[in-house]
RNA sequence: GGAGAGAUUCCCGAGCUGGCCAAAGGGGGCAGACUGUAAAUCUGCUGGCGUUGCCUUCGGUGGUUCGAAUCCACCUCUCUCCA
């Protein structure tokens, strides 16, 4: 069987590594504890967390155990990487109710039975410690001239950095101390932001413990404009269906830029990297072939094949026919209120294609709203009962590819 | 603690010798054309509403004035330099 170490550097998530042919070797030798840490700060993971997770899944296929390491005492203190702003501070039960979430989510990915993998929070340790003995035990292995050499720190000190976040990467070291005490975990991974936090670690280790640990981090996934993948103006694509629904999911990797095809099948999806390649090869048009195929196993990783299938049925009827097939996003509205016909305006509204009413008159005076594939060309345009079909439902679109479904009740 | 600088619409950033400012320009976004539900390009739009007009915006609160993003006072926050 291939070294997983292999298959990460393969199919693209290696950006550094501490040793890396020592932890090659280790990961072809024994079974290794491993963990990669996660913000709570949300109550859902995104498609940023994405990355993470499935390499924790490859590991996991390898037979090494991973530890989900849930910051919920870091999580009050924020993170400087990357962060131009400080991050707000949440409460114990807010924290504790996001975990829980991401463990749900991870559980797609995941096994966690019998001890294959590990679910542990760093506010177990962090909450209780003593102040003093922390810097005597820990502090004192820092050097601060050493620390304000990190990129992630020498950024931040252009605008401000408070004592609280440059303690930041204490913390994050003293982690993965107490999952090598607790759990042996030997190899912390994560985003290639994390890198100075995760040598901090592999020193402290040393330097406490006498023993060898290791680092190892992950291209962070942006689009080929260098830009993170998986935020649009709307916000983050999220893995709760509640918060971004199965087919946004669905449209969100359909609609993914050619030149981002490839590197997002070999990082996001189990594929055999042969069919990677030939998908990769896939010229012109023919291309929508390989990212129908990324959207469809993405949304069946993420929220099972059966909406993985609804999702592309959807796309595939509306964008081919626009007939009326429904899971794209819906909206229920009460037959008594369009008695007499209901503008076009509020049906905007009621739906959310548009914010305001100004927002919907801009649309269709530049022509970029449909009512079932028809142009509307005026804002004064109504809708009756009888507009509906006989499932009562009609298909508004705006703009190209934004469909939605209003249903009559 | 002391001395300065600043806070403008989604972001950056003009305006700040008071009316012509819903506020230049850029970015982003949205729509249209072209196309492959891609990219690039071009065009238009981009506070709200009852849209030839009206209403609420320029850190907060008061004040001066016929009229304030623009002037004054106080407050809050941010940054820079000094300690």
């Amino acid at each position: 069987m291939k070294n997983v170490y292999d298959i990460l550097k393969e199919r693209g998530f290696i950006e550094q590594a501490t040793h890396e042919e020592q932890i090659r070797e280790l990961l072809g030798r024994e079974k290794v504890v491993f963990y990669i840490g996660f913000d709570p700060t949300a109550d859902s993971l995104h498609v940023g967390h994405l990355l993470q997770m499935i390499a924790m899944a490859h590991m996991q296929k390898a037979g090494h155990v991973p530890i989900v390491l849930i910051g919920g005492g870091t999580a009050m203190v924020g993170d400087p990487s990357g962060k131009t702003e400080m991050r707000m501070m949440l409460s114990r039960e807010q924290i504790q109710n996001n975990a829980r979430k991401f463990k749900k989510q991870f559980e797609r990915l995941i096994d966690f039975s019998n001890g294959r993998a590990i679910m542990a929070d760093n506010a177990d340790w962090l909450l209780d410690l003593n102040y003093i003995s922390f810097l005597r035990d820990i502090g004192r292995h820092f050097s601060v001239n050493r620390m304000l050499t990190a990129e992630c720190y020498r950024q931040r000190l252009e605008t401000g950095l408070t004592f609280l976040e440059f303690n930041y990467m204490l913390m994050q070291s003293y982690d993965f101390l107490q999952l090598y005490r607790k759990y042996g975990c030997k190899l912390q991974m994560g985003g290639n932001d994390q890198w100075s936090n995760i040598i901090g670690g592999v020193e402290l280790i040393r330097k406490v413990e006498g023993a060898e640990a290791y680092g190892l981090t992950f291209t962070l996934l942006t689009t080929s404009e260098g830009k993170k993948m998986g935020k649009t103006e709307a916000g983050a694509i999220w893995l709760d269906p509640e918060k971004t629904s199965p087919y946004d999911f669905y449209q969100y990797w359909r609609n993914v830029d050619d030149k981002d095809v490839v590197k997002c099948l070999s990082l996001l999806t189990f594929l055999p990297m042969e069919e990677v390649r030939r998908l990769g090869s896939l010229e012109g048009a023919q291309i929508n072939r390989a990212k129908e195929i990324l959207a469809f196993e993405l949304t069946k990783m993420i929220h099972g094949e059966d909406e993985a299938k609804k999702a592309k049925a959807a796309a595939q009827a509306l964008f081919s026919s626009g007939s009326d097939i429904t899971s794209a996003p819906t909206t229920i509205i009460n037959e008594r209120d369009i008695r007499g016909g209901i503008g076009i305006l509020d049906i905007l509204l009621l739906t959310g294609l548009a914010p305001s009413k100004s927002e919907g008159r801009r649309l269709i005076q530049q022509g970029g709203i449909y009512v079932k594939e028809k142009r509307v060309d005026s804002i004064d345009f109504r809708i009756y009962e009888q507009d509906f079909d006989d499932s009562k439902n009609l298909i508004i679109r705006k703009g190209k590819k934004i469909y939605h479904v209003v249903k009559l009740q």
